[in-house]
DNA sequence: CATTTTGTTGACCCATGGGTCGAACAGCAA
DNA sequence: TTGCTGTTCGACCCATGGGTCAACAAAATG
């Protein structure tokens, strides 16, 4: 669930004045978000976020305007990252269903294993002002509507076989969602061999020509 | 996620005094273990538990020590809903790995959306005191046990064929836990075919026999 | 009815932690 | 040096909510 801290120093690079103000921002999310999936929001008080960047209190309010927002700026990176992924998604129609599963579930699950991705599927959205809540809220419908789409694509196309997707999906987040919870970057397991597994895992239940080996 | 509620009033039925003792503790547990799953432990007061039982916050405390304790035995009760449920679990060798993991899904199916069951799965074990969190840490880690044991049971009688069991576990552990985020009671679908369907997907990705349709 | 035991509560205490404020301090330009 | 702007912090405020207590109500007991 925690990656291997970078632990750099609060002030290092010295750049342009509006660079480092956003570079500084980026680290107090980066460590909120760490400390919000371990000890879960509520048990996170700013002062340990400070602590842990070895800032005082108040600097945080002179980069957010209150916890929520950074809880929420989290979950908002977390969305980003599959949604507006560095390259996109290829288009419906390009490949099989089954070959934009794939690359979707390889996807969502580095994204999941990110800290801002941990930070979304491991804190509730309860503690969001409500404008913001149904940003998130709407964010992470999108994320699953894809997966639906995904899965009746391929069953249009034939290369995938399964007889409710809506369900489905929901068991495919289940897997996916519960994988901080579990896996441990330090371990012997890398990123990609994991979610190999869990594409072969998804794959064996739902693809088309499962009778494969 | 929330049961339709029976909304039963605080004192109703007149019986042994200690049966009235035990009974309005499980009406506190009952209430408590819903509001923690939908609201959130630490978003959960004591007076929302109360003003919901129509009684006093220090009522609460005639019957409980601290609101850790009531969250320790919601997470209790959860646990003891699968390894001591009300029929034994078939013993291994009775029947084939493959009979007993259907047994087992849908024995979890169906208490990971009872009321304690949620609450062991949507909250997290942090807010416990040391002693109980390392109590119910224990009992979900023996439950984890349980399912790999039954997976290698099955991989050795050849009713199953799975790569890698404790992985595969949790991928399924992953998508059942997850069901209380997404299913409703009120809905069409009942807990049996849910359970059902959960069986049908996993079965199709581990079963040895997995070509029959 | 008196008295003890069991239940229940309003009113209070107080630690925690989100949030604020004004002072201080850095860097930089004139 | 003087000011200006961006950045940081010690000290403070105060609402929230877990937990307590003494008093009161309601059965049981005799």
């Amino acid at each position: 669930m925690t990656k291997p801290t970078p632990k750099r120093a609060w002030g290092q690079a010295i750049q342009n004045r509006d660079e480092q103000f956003e570079m500084k921002r980026q680290v107090v999310l980066r460590t909120a978000a760490r400390t919000y999936s371990d000890r879960g929001f509520h048990e996170t008080t700013l002062a340990d976020i400070a602590d842990e960047l070895n800032i005082s209190k108040p600097t945080l309010y002179y980069y957010f305007k209150n916890k929520d927002e950074i809880l929420f700026e989290c979950h908002r990176l977390g969305i980003e990252a599959i949604t507006d992924g560095d390259t996109p998604m290829p288009p419906a129609g390009t490949c099989t269903g089954r070959e934009r599963l794939e690359e979707f579930l390889r996807r969502y699950v580095r994204m999941v294993l990110d800290d801002f991705g941990t930070c979304l599927v491991m804190t509730g959205t309860n503690a969001l002002e409500p404008k913001n809540r149904g940003r998130v809220i709407e964010g992470r419908r999108k994320i699953d509507q894809m997966l639906r789409d995904i899965l009746q694509e391929g069953v249009r196309d034939g290369t995938l076989d399964c007889p409710d997707p809506k369900m489905t999906a929901m068991f495919v987040f289940g897997a996916m969602n519960w994988l901080p919870r579990w896996y441990h970057h330090d371990g012997g397991l890398s990123v990609d061999a994991l979610s190999a597994r869990l594409i072969a895992f998804v794959m064996r239940a739902i693809a088309a020509d499962r009778c494969d080996r």
